[in-house]
DNA sequence: ATGGCTTCATAGTGAAGA
């Protein structure tokens, strides 16, 4: 089954490009972030052309997840279960008895900042859903934006990002605390290219440069196997690209 | 280089992203 997660950042803006890219690669799921917009606006009936359906929860201007799908999602939910949220971050549903999570991690802004507090509350919000749904749905995968670079190795360079979200230690632990729950970061599972990124700021051709950060994962639990992991590079290259791009993996 | 893009928003001295 080929599951796959992209921060389309507009989903408007970008629905050309989603519908090139599933008709290129044919997954079984993809899970998006970063739609801003209304559900009443959701382009459900392009997709559907294309041969997807779609779960989704957006709202106007900013975040708004959703979920794609060849097969139709079963046991839908949204957002994290008794965590007050109003943005749109979190949709959660069964496919063939695998349970995909799609996630849209806060972003923080600066560590002095209300958003890291929120991001790393959410972060803790999020560690206890989880642990309840692998008991539920021992079959899991966690797809998403997690605005968090793991390792110093998913960063271009990361002297000039220390003191910066997305890199502090405080994230990176609870990234650790997920991995922890017994899910594996699946792009570290197999061989992969040095200065692997998903994201590349839009600004200095930080993408030619490849000034990148790793910060698009799919975590796999154990009971869930998984034959392959990348980064899909292509849709980057495109005329008026998202600043992220796909990651895909196999899982069985 | 404290932003140099890009989006959605409104008409801001923009906000936010990462």
């Amino acid at each position: 089954m080929k599951i796959a997660t992209w921060n389309v950042n507009s989903l408007k803006v970008r629905l050309s490009h989603v519908l090139e890219w599933l008709a290129a690669n044919q997954p079984e799921v993809l899970c998006l972030q970063e739609t801003k917009t209304e559900d009443a606006n959701f382009p459900a009936a392009e997709l559907q052309q294309a041969g997807y359906r779609a779960v989704f929860s957006g709202q106007k201007t900013y975040n708004g997840v959703a979920i794609l799908s060849k097969l139709e999602a079963q046991d839908v939910v949204i957002g994290i279960p008794g965590f007050a949220d109003e943005q749109k971050r979190v949709i959660a549903a069964t496919f063939d008895g695998v349970r995909v999570v799609c996630v849209y991690i806060p972003n923080g802004q600066s560590l002095d900042s209300d958003k890291y507090q929120y991001k790393l509350s959410w972060l803790v919000a999020l560690q206890a859903w989880l642990k309840e749904e692998l008991v539920r749905y021992p079959r899991l995968a966690v797809l998403g934006d997690y605005n968090i670079a793991p390792e110093d190795a998913d960063v271009y360079d990361p002297q000039a990002w220390v003191g910066n979200v997305l890199v502090s230690e405080p994230e990176r632990s609870a990234f650790r605390g997920l991995q922890q729950l017994g899910l594996r970061d699946s792009f570290r599972l197999f061989e992969q290219p040095e200065k692997s990124y998903s994201w590349w700021d839009y600004r200095m051709m930080a993408f030619r440069r490849n000034m990148g950060l790793r910060i698009d994962h799919i975590l796999i639990s154990e009971a869930l196997a998984c034959s392959n992991c990348l980064i899909d590079r292509a849709p980057r290259k495109l005329e008026r690209p998202s600043d992220h791009t796909p990651v895909v993996a196999e899982v069985a």
